[in-house]
DNA sequence: TGTCTCTGCGGCATTTTGTCGCACCCAAGT
DNA sequence: ACTTGGGTGCGACAAAATGCCGCAGAGACA
């Protein structure tokens, strides 16, 4: 990748959990990234802004606005930018949300900076093997709780009604997908 | 939208499933499209080189070539081209995949008809204007569980080991809703 | 300020699962 | 005929999930 490299590559990093920047951040420093991070979509703008960083690690449930106006934002401001979104929410929703907007690769959390490298470098090649195997029950449950909370504007209230069960129990499934 | 629309849209429908294929075509059809079908990639790519299709419904696992070399195909052909890939083995990779290849959406099955269409972004007859109520867990998990089932030549063992569930709890599902 | 709605969360009764174990059937090998 | 290897149905009991309260705090709005 990009062997005529002469200046070291600039990389963005936004999450609001600070353990998780500060490891993360010493990890892709000694693998020669320039790093730069933020806690939230509105530090990281104008940072973004003054400063267009060539690979970006995003984060997508954040306080305030969501990952994905970031990765939208990022590639409007250069269409070259290698963006990895990151989560640990991860749906198939949300993922072709974040590629159509521009996202490079889509990584569920946990995962190490190994992977996120691998991932940057990862281009459309369909080398992609298929499962043999089908959705188990607990992920297509998932991903249905995922869109149709997504269609009521994340309003946990409302899509628990909608979907005829108990905000109570959404709640700790959100909760529970999410600590694990 | 586009009150203008002279003519029928046209839609390509791909999947090795008989019975899916009729089912959907026949609901699409009566939602105002031109559908034609095909059972692989192979007999798909010809039918859609003759006429291009203005959308397409395409199932990622077959046998022969995967679905998405079609995608990508037909993406080729006509970048206008609006795609669907719908899929029992639904997962995040593919799906992150299909999108760079050109797909509009990644639905995983079960899906019906409506939306699909939704997918597609497109009231495809706007006098079929309905809003569809988010399926319940429970029968989606209840289709799902069907037709992994037969997939599995009505093999409870077998489906609970893939579905990754407990036999015993297949079981009493499938017994309750017999009961009823 | 008062009213609404949404949210997170504690507690507890009720249901549903997970996990055993056992008996029975059937098809293949031996 | 007998053993071996699934598959099926079902009882029982512990473990986990869910339904169903209620309460306090946060925001939006008039």
């Amino acid at each position: 990748m990009t062997p005529s490299d002469n200046d070291i590559p600039t990389m963005l990093l936004v999450d609001d959990d600070a353990t998780f920047r500060e490891v993360l951040s010493r990890a892709m420093t000694k693998r020669g990234f320039s790093v730069s991070s933020a806690d939230s979509v509105e530090t990281a703008l104008p940072q973004a802004r003054a400063n267009p960083p060539e690979f970006a690690v995003i984060d997508l449930k954040m306080n305030g606005a969501s990952g994905l106006v970031l990765v939208q934002a990022l590639h409007e401001l250069d269409p070259a930018t290698r963006i990895v979104v990151l989560t640990g929410y991860a749906s198939i929703a949300t993922a072709v949300e974040a590629i159509k907007l521009g996202a490079t690769q889509y990584l569920s959390k946990p995962a190490n900076a190994d992977e996120i490298v691998t991932a940057f470098g990862h281009s459309a090649r369909s080398d992609v093997q298929l499962e043999a195997q089908p959705v188990s029950i607990g992920r297509l449950e998932w991903e249905h709780i995922q869109r149709v909370l997504h269609e009521n504007g994340d309003n946990i209230t409302a899509t628990a009604r909608v979907l005829n069960m108990h905000r109570r129990t959404l709640q700790r499934k959100l909760a529970k997908r999410q600590a694990s």
